[in-house]
DNA sequence: ACGCGCTTGTGAAGATGTGCACAAAACGGT
DNA sequence: ACCGTTTTGTGCACATCTTCACAAGCGCGT
């Protein structure tokens, strides 16, 4: 057998992430601002007021100078000689990612995974509140985790739309993840988190980001093998 | 308070990643080919023998362009009006990664999350495999996860020495991530994959990937923010 | 008031990653 | 044997990201 082209839904849309489309706030600088922020939370909660790029950069594992240019990006507030005010960083910070905002957010699938996700704490470190837990299988509908009762993923589009739950996660089979992709999106959810090994097609409109657990492994098998051949090249 | 500068633990060490260090494959071809692969391997059962730049590239998501440039830094197994061959490009792109080899991995933290990923099956889709899992509660120890028995954290370097272990996954609190990514290190662990919301120090030759749900949400807040700020200014 | 030391903010250079466009190669039909 | 069709592999231009290096700005001590 032989394939022919096909798209496998739209033409593969990895939508949103185009850059300066208006904001002028780099893809990698946002991906780095909530590191910092987790940084200065917990420096602001030891009592420091002001923090130097040097210090704050060791503490988020970048270069002062990397540190510096991201801050840039969101405004002038830091104090040449000085630093910056820790508790300002952290309200500016906030501010640019969002998180003044309040997001509602549905779980589909309350699996081994998704049950833990439910109960993740760090969950509403700020701003997201998980308002649905969904699930296919009528034998767990009903059963209370992390104080919220699993319904039916026939309500999906009803619990969205009464919570206006703009951020869905995906916790399914991956043979189930692109219909309930589908059905997210087509309720209303306009970004996705998924965490089933396949590659979701959605509208331009909608940011997916993928947590996979295999790939991250596979990364780290790469290394270890070029690791290990440096080694035995080293050694003969 | 003021802070002074200080550096963590080692003045934060991104292992490894310096990109074209050795071989010819970059850190983004790297990060892609286990999306290939796992397209690869699906077209495969479903009987497809040959597949052109384009099928893959769409089933992929990422663009064909990319996608050939990608495979072109393994070597030429394309076929010019033709396309690739499955199957021998499964074995190609899994030898590149170094998945022809097989890696032991430990599983520390058997809490919500730790239980999630040790039943995970999906985890040894070619290579991995877990010999592992520790815990610091006694009162985990000794149950069995997914038909491995529990055991306590303090037996971490006999089962890494036992088993040459390569890969550590830290699934503590965040509070014990550092002690523990020490102690993996220290016995011999030279890649590490953390799903604790902290940034870990190592020494260079050693890898960290980290996996962290909350900036995940945070970069998603970011675009949704984004997207209704546009909104807004279209109506206004 | 002034100079000294510290730290930010940023221009410019370098490195990496992406997408286009096309020549080169393979296949199939005649 | 040859031609037209298809699809790869890649040179090149462009975009993005990182790092360096330093002038400008701020606070403090005198
Ligand atoms: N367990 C892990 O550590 C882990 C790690 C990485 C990725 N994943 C991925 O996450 C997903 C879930 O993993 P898991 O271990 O929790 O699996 P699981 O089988 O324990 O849970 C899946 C749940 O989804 C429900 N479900 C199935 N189809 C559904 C649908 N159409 N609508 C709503 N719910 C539906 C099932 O009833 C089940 O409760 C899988 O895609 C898996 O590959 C899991
Ligand atoms: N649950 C989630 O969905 C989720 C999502 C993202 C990140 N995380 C992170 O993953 C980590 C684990 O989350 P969780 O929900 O499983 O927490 P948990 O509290 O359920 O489990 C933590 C486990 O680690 C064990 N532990 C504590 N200290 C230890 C040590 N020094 N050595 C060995 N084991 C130790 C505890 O006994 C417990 O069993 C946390 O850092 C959390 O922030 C969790």
């Amino acid at each position: 057998m032989t394939m022919t082209p096909r798209s496998s839904h739209s033409p593969n849309s990895r939508a949103g992430g185009r850059p300066g489309r208006r904001t002028g706030i780099s893809e990698a600088t946002v991906a780095r601002l909530p590191v910092y922020l987790r940084v200065l939370t917990s420096l602001a909660e030891s009592g420091v007021s002001t923090v130097s790029s040097e210090v704050l950069a060791n503490a988020a594992g970048v270069g002062p100078a990397k540190l510096r240019k991201d801050l840039s990006h969101l405004g002038s507030y830091g104090t040449r000689g000085v630093g910056y005010d820790v508790e300002f960083l952290v309200y500016q910070i906030s501010r640019a990612l969002g998180l003044t905002q309040h997001y509602s957010v549905v779980i589909v699938g309350v699996g081994n995974l998704g049950q833990a996700l439910a109960g993740y704490a760090g969950f509403g470190t700020r701003g997201f509140r998980v308002v649905g837990l969904l699930d296919a299988d009528r034998a767990r509908v009903g059963s209370l985790i992390a104080g919220i009762e699993v319904r039916h993923s026939d309500e999906l589009e009803t619990i969205i739309s009464e919570h206006d739950v703009s951020i869905g996660v995906i916790a399914t089979p991956a043979g189930a993840a692109q219909d309930v992709c589908d059905r997210l999106v087509g309720a209303g959810v306009t970004s996705v988190l998924n965490f089933a090994p396949v590659v979701l097609s959605v509208p331009d409109d909608v940011d997916v980001r993928k947590v996979d657990l295999s790939i991250e492994l596979q990364i780290l098998a790469f290394h270890e093998q070029r690791k290990s051949l440096v080694e035995q090249e080293a050694v003969g």
